[in-house]
DNA sequence: CGGGCGCTTGACGGACCTCAATTTTTGTGG
DNA sequence: CCACAAAAATTGAGGTCCGTCAAGCGCCCG
């Protein structure tokens, strides 16, 4: 069972477009040349409960989508970084609410590809529903994880990040402990705990609380099933 | 961590569709009349592996997808029942198998829709766009039993097969215990004593193995969270 | 009737959570 | 640049939920 300690977000605001202020941006690309707007960390991008307006792409920055259950309860469901677009799981109503995890910036993408809709560019939906599918395979890519026990998930998440940060061997994760914690399902002592048997025996090098060098990538990848 | 014993399923065989035979089924609406074939149980509808040809619609029966990991474990990502389609869950090849649970007859439509494609009706390519967002909505869902302890896990799947199954407070399981266990990321024992320890305290009654009564659904669903 | 399969029940152990204290890192202002 | 406070991460001890293993029961169908 999950932390019952994973704390909300101490920033909450509103997310930066104005309504009317985005539209057409999405009529014939899904990748138009718009300025990003910036959001500070653990500030809000959209929230759980809010209408589907946009996608979003992120220019760079890291930001997670998460869920919380009335009692505390947070499930982290993705991480997205530079290049990565997000705010596609939902059809009409947001059920994730989106924070920035470190500075970020993001281009927000006007959603205008409802069924009600009929003169939209078929190429944009085309687009959209290949975004769709793909986050579909994430998220069940990701669930994969609960099948595994805590040292097998925290490798699998180095190595999610070494391939999601395009880096390989030795990278900087954008996020804390207690966010890897909510990610993987377990608590941030069990991430500290797994991270420290790895460094002890030898697998990665942890030289700064962020850092993370994978000193045996083959045998890491042998660790997970 | 889930079970290690979760079997594999005893019947395998090829899809029932020759590549060329539905062809345009699914040119102009995703729900054409077509009759539908008929599957076994635990008879192989796609697997693992293999191209992305057609999504399918279930009839009647029941139908779960799971992927399987290389020491044997198993997570059933969902289970569909009449009316529902499925195998939207991958692009290009699919990423888990699907099995008949109980005897089932299923429409199998002709995915036309890849983005190489341009004469594709936009229609089909909406609908398509919807079933997938709803689709990534149901697993995202999913993704939140595993916040939760045992307890809560089988009380959610209780109210989630009434729901789905049209059914209220009396309803037969489709599948067996393995099914529900490799479903909520349980053993098939915890499945058993959660089910007993629920109808000791009078929330449900059991009378067969696959027969549920919910006598408390209000007390029920105050378990979850 | 009897064999096999699915489910249940019990005893036990272990992996991970909980709680609490300490250490390290980060951020801020002089 | 350093000092101090606040936040984040580590570390340890202890407990618990659920997995593991094993036996037993009931049901279905030949």
């Amino acid at each position: 069972m999950a932390s019952y300690k994973s704390l909300r977000p101490l920033v909450k605001s509103c997310a930066g477009w104005p309504p009317s202020a985005a539209s057409r941006w999405f009529s014939n690309s899904v990748d138009p040349m718009v300025a990003p707007a910036s959001f500070a960390r653990n500030e809000e991008i959209f929230g759980e409960g809010e209408p589907v307006k946009y996608i979003f792409k992120i220019e760079s920055g890291c930001v997670r989508t998460c869920t919380t259950l009335n009692d505390g309860r947070r499930q982290i469901g993705a991480f997205y970084v530079a290049g990565d677009y997000f705010g596609l799981e939902a059809v009409n109503i947001h059920n994730s609410t989106a924070e920035a995890v470190t500075p970020s910036k993001i281009r927000a993408l006007n959603r205008s590809t409802r069924m009600s809709g009929s003169a939209d560019d078929i190429v944009t939906i085309k687009h959209l529903l290949n975004l769709t599918g793909m986050e579909l395979e994430r998220t069940q890519r990701h669930n994969l994880i609960f099948l595994k026990s805590a040292r097998e998930r925290v490798v699998s998440f180095l190595i999610e990040m070494t391939e999601r940060l395009h880096e390989k061997n030795d990278f900087n994760l954008p996020m804390g402990r207690q966010d890897i914690a909510d990610y993987l399902g377990l608590t941030i002592e069990t991430v500290s705990r797994m991270l420290k048997q790895l460094e002890c025996g030898a697998m990665i090098s942890v030289p700064t609380n962020r850092r993370i060098v994978l000193n045996n990538l083959p045998a890491l990848n042998h660790m997970i099933a």
